[in-house]
DNA sequence: CCCGCAATCAAACGTTCGTTTAAGTGCACT
DNA sequence: AGTGCACTTAAACGAACGTTTGATTGCGGG
């Protein structure tokens, strides 16, 4: 039952590249095959490890999957803490936070997937571990975004709506990836910087012209 | 191996009220804890049924799962069909299109989720499949909506991008829902009339703002 | 009345699942 | 040389999985 201790002894322990082939190799079978269609024999397997390395390391599939949750969302908060406190308005905040964001969801795009995918696993310990990250991220959107736009004038926008928005329009691309390149594989995609600026634009100038007052009819 | 017969002798056959609550609770539970998790006799019992009539009804679990993909996405692509081919400008064609085709995912959101969450299933037949709806859609928004707006001016937005961004900002407030009332299960939820006015108002206003050439900054 | 067939049932099929155990390996340090 | 500890291994555990079989029920039409 006791789980591989972490602590770093300045070198790395023997055991480490072991523990980083198994996590690497979940990343991409979970987020590939999902993560109850993927076996933990499956997994061994892949990283060249015994079964028995899996839960040596990590203690339990749902603690493999809850560090990779951890690594995602952690990293993703941050982000936003950061960005969203550093302009002067919150649509350059916006703007700045959804650059940086998608930056994080290119460079991480199977821990998204996992994230998204397994967003409604009924799971009693990671559900309540995903509503402590989603807390964090409405707070932070209501304080720098959502109030200030508030004294805009016509309708105003919740962090309870805004936040599943815009991690969605962020998203987008990666979740459907699969799909859309299967259905149309011959055309190119733009590349991520033209992407993001995209995005942002749309959300930007969107929820401008939703919470502005005068806008000319479209 | 014989499924049974789906026919309609104008009045329901018997077996029509066992049929239709498996339906009913494979949506349900498929929706809520995800296709994988939920075992064939899981699901007899809760529909009150014998274990084995789901087989006898619907063949075989991944049999299931298809139609009920078949019924969401072939309303999904006829709802884009006709509202994209309804209005004068590609504008008002999307919004009208946004509000019905979030009228849709509110009234069949067990639908929706299933669809995403399994969006990454690596099954070749099911994948084949789904790639075989995004081609329609993908064909629909870029005779519609993207080909018109090229001729706006500055930049231009393939269907490849728009189709997952708009059915990912649809389906952003049923997606996260189970997050975000855990998160916050305090304040109100704005009504869906209210939900999908402003996402076509973002939508719109904000692929304008992308396509179109002078904006003032924000 | 009874034959036919759709519907229902209990039971078992073989497989795979996540987890645990107990033995074994080889380096590091005294 | 030898002891301790981190790592690795093969094997097995019971449970749950999706599917199939063969018998049984009960209504509708000849």
């Amino acid at each position: 039952m006791h789980e591989a201790s972490t602590l770093e002894t300045g070198t790395s322990p023997r055991g480490t590249e072991s523990r980083e082939q198994i996590f690497a190799c979940a990343l991409r079978l979970f987020a590939r095959q999902g993560f109850d269609r993927t076996g933990m024999r499956e997994l061994a397997r892949e990283a060249g490890v015994n079964l028995a390395m899996v839960n040596y390391f990590f203690g339990s599939k749902q603690n493999l999957l809850r560090e990779i949750l951890d690594t995602f969302f952690s990293a993703y908060i941050a982000i936003a803490r950061h960005e969203l406190h550093s302009a002067t308005t919150p649509q350059l905040r916006l703007r700045r936070f959804i650059r940086a964001a998608i930056a994080h969801f290119a460079e991480h795009q199977d821990h998204l997937i996992i994230a998204i995918t397994d967003l409604h696993h009924d799971d009693e310990e990671l559900s309540s571990y995903k509503a402590r990250w989603a807390e964090q991220m409405l707070h932070l959107l209501e304080q720098q975004v959502c109030a200030p736009l508030r004294q805009n004038g016509k309708a105003d926008i919740s962090a309870k709506t805004l936040s599943p928005l815009l991690t969605s329009m962020m998203a987008s691309r990666f979740l459907f990836a699969p799909v859309i390149q299967r259905a149309d594989n011959a055309s190119v995609v733009p590349d991520i910087d033209a992407y993001s600026d995209m995005i942002a634009t749309v959300a930007v100038y969107g929820i401008n012209a939703f919470t502005a007052s005068a806008q000319e009819p479209l």
